[in-house]
DNA sequence: GGAAGGACCGTTAGCGTTAACATAGCAAGT
DNA sequence: ACTTGCTATGTTAACGCTAACGGTCCTTCC
């Protein structure tokens, strides 16, 4: 993580200290040896109650609790992991999450290995291949039992650790493209040729793109090939382009909007590469009495909660993301319902919503 | 994580399965001594070169690593840290992902951690206190080096699980009780008096307050709690007030601003618990033609970046969020200047924006 | 020339838990 | 009574790594 987010100086107004000395815990940290002796049974009894495995008497299995709850025994699981040669986490390694599409997908994720005694563990790359490759190594490090990461596009270093993990492997959010092991997600270049074949059905020509400067938003990039190439089969070209990086994104989709606006003044429509962008140009277009969608039509991407309170409808796609993670954390888990054990791509098929930004024929 | 949100069905389209058999390892898992076999030396003095310990000649080093590199080596942290009986992960517990606030904390803790080969790890609450019981637990049971977790309420069973830990524990965004061992972050009681000051001393009188329902959200609490106190000495008390939970926070702010305007009409001000909703609010009251700041004035709580895209800035105050992350990380990596070890409360000073939403006398 | 010290590398003994097997006790079947 | 079989528990040996200590060889210094 490393935004580029100026560091205020430090606003410290009052230090207060407690007098409490470092909790210098008089016991050194507890192990099974403790609770066995505290409850006279063997450690792998105490073991076995503490994971409900094997058989246990009702009278035992009582005492081990007891003697457990009231020492405040918590299990060493990396002495267990090693033991077992088993781990309940897995890695979950996404670009960013000031994005707000990824934290929706961590939900999905989650809402999935609740029930399976799995646990995620999230990692973020800010669109950096090279931290991504990091971040991996660091999480294959732990020995997961799967790991979930966007994209398709990686270095070669994480390609051969992934190939070579021997876990199941989901990549997420893209299928174009060939997966290590499974994929989940939408095709990004299909979205941006339906968008651009709606756009054209309503009438409009002289289109313009905005979006982010991301030379690794590979995502973004497909959708926008695949919405020239949509554009160019009816013969029409990109009137304009402008992208941004960094700052408000609301805000960038204001300025970015004047820009156009001002340096293309018959631009038709305008398609954002996102959606907070698309509010902000929506905002701005509002406020400059523009006829929204007559003289100028707007279309976002990944339709965000944030939309519904917006004075207009934007017009988006949405990338399906609570079901992506349900079902990347499904694959993981061994619970497709097809009972397919890898090697699958997933291709989920987002919807267009019109909204109030594109006109109606 | 379980956000209210609906299911949809599953729009599954296409599944193409790959002729890839699941990657079936020939080999078992790399150790030690594979590399060890590979390159010639002990196993030890691949330990060694692999963690940059102890003095390794620089052929020997150059030798080992060619042959981890070959191999795909990958060190199995598991038995690190059980035989060095240290692990480079810090436990951070906030209570939600899709607040924006947090990550933001986060980017803070991640960009201190970074240099100090400590690891963040994640886990979220949802703001149910069981729900952080077990995160903690589970947490814990990995022997991290430290835990951050968000406020200073927490079950009787965290903080015996707390207190017990042996390691330092930081709690952030909240310095109104007693912690644990160290805490970060702002009086939310102060910032509730100073916004109700602020807006006193601004002339408005029928003040009304919007928030979340959230029972477990003590800093809103004690912002409101601040509020009314402050009003309370002027002799002012709470026009009205409304409260929501769930939704999409923008559309919620408008919908709550128009019943308050529409139940209790010669409201002069209303106070949002946080800027989403007053963002909704101000959108709404300048849709409806209302004079802001002349006949209703607005404030929310936190300073997120989205409201520099507003049409008008709306009044806010913020709770140091990056710099919250920065200090907690600083003492989990023993890096605080004044040279502390714990039992620290540091308490932050975060500054009124006055904004566009405030009338000027 | 011998002691002292440093650079380099190996050996041994765990770290705290669990898999796998061994054992004791007891009920039931023949 | 003697096996058979099950339940409830204990014993042993890893799991893959690192701390701690021990060597060996080579410099350096008086």
């Amino acid at each position: 993580m490393g935004l580029a987010l100026t560091r205020k100086s430090q606003r410290v107004e009052k230090v207060r200290l407690l007098n409490k000395p470092p909790p210098a815990d008089p016991r050194r940290t507890l192990t099974l040896r403790d609770v066995s002796e505290a409850s006279g049974v063997s450690e792998m009894t105490v073991s076995r109650v503490l994971r409900n495995r094997g058989d246990v008497s009702d009278s035992t299995r009582e005492k081990v609790l007891e003697a457990a709850r009231a020492l405040g025994y918590v299990p060493n699981k990396i002495a267990g992991a090693l033991a077992s040669q088993r781990v309940n986490l897995v890695g979950v390694i996404i670009p960013s999450l000031s994005n707000m599409v990824f934290p929706e997908v961590l939900t999905g994720i989650s809402d999935v290995l609740e029930d399976t005694g799995l646990q995620p563990v999230v990692g973020v790359t800010n669109y950096l291949p090279e931290r991504e490759e990091t971040v991996l190594y660091e999480m294959l490090s732990w020995r997961p039992s799967g790991v979930i990461l966007a994209g398709l596009e990686h270095t070669e270093a994480s390609l051969a650790m992934l190939a070579q993990a021997g876990i199941p492997i989901v990549e997420i959010m893209d299928i174009d493209g060939t997966p290590v092991d499974s994929a989940v997600g939408i095709s990004h270049r299909r979205a941006g040729r339906q968008m651009a074949e709606a756009i054209l059905a309503a009438g409009y020509r002289r289109i313009a793109f905005l979006g982010t400067q991301m030379p690794n938003d590979h995502r973004a990039k497909k959708r926008l090939a695949g919405f020239e190439e949509a554009l160019a089969k009816a013969g029409v070209t990109l009137a304009d382009r402008e992208f941004y990086s960094g700052g408000s994104a609301l805000l960038k989709g204001r300025e970015m909007t004047a820009a156009i606006l001002n340096r293309t003044p018959d631009v038709d429509f305008l398609y954002y590469s996102n959606d907070m962008i698309g509010a902000g140009g929506l905002l701005y277009c509002l406020e400059a009495g523009i006829d929204v969608p007559g003289k100028v039509g707007l279309a976002g991407f990944n339709g965000v909660e944030l939309l519904d309170g917006l004075p207009r409808k934007l017009a988006t796609m949405d990338a399906c993301r609570l079901e992506v993670g349900r079902i990347a954390a499904e694959i993981i888990a061994g619970k497709r319902p097809d009972g397919v054990v890898g090697g699958e791509v997933i291709e989920l098929s987002p919807t267009l919503q019109h909204g109030d930004t594109i006109r109606k024929l």
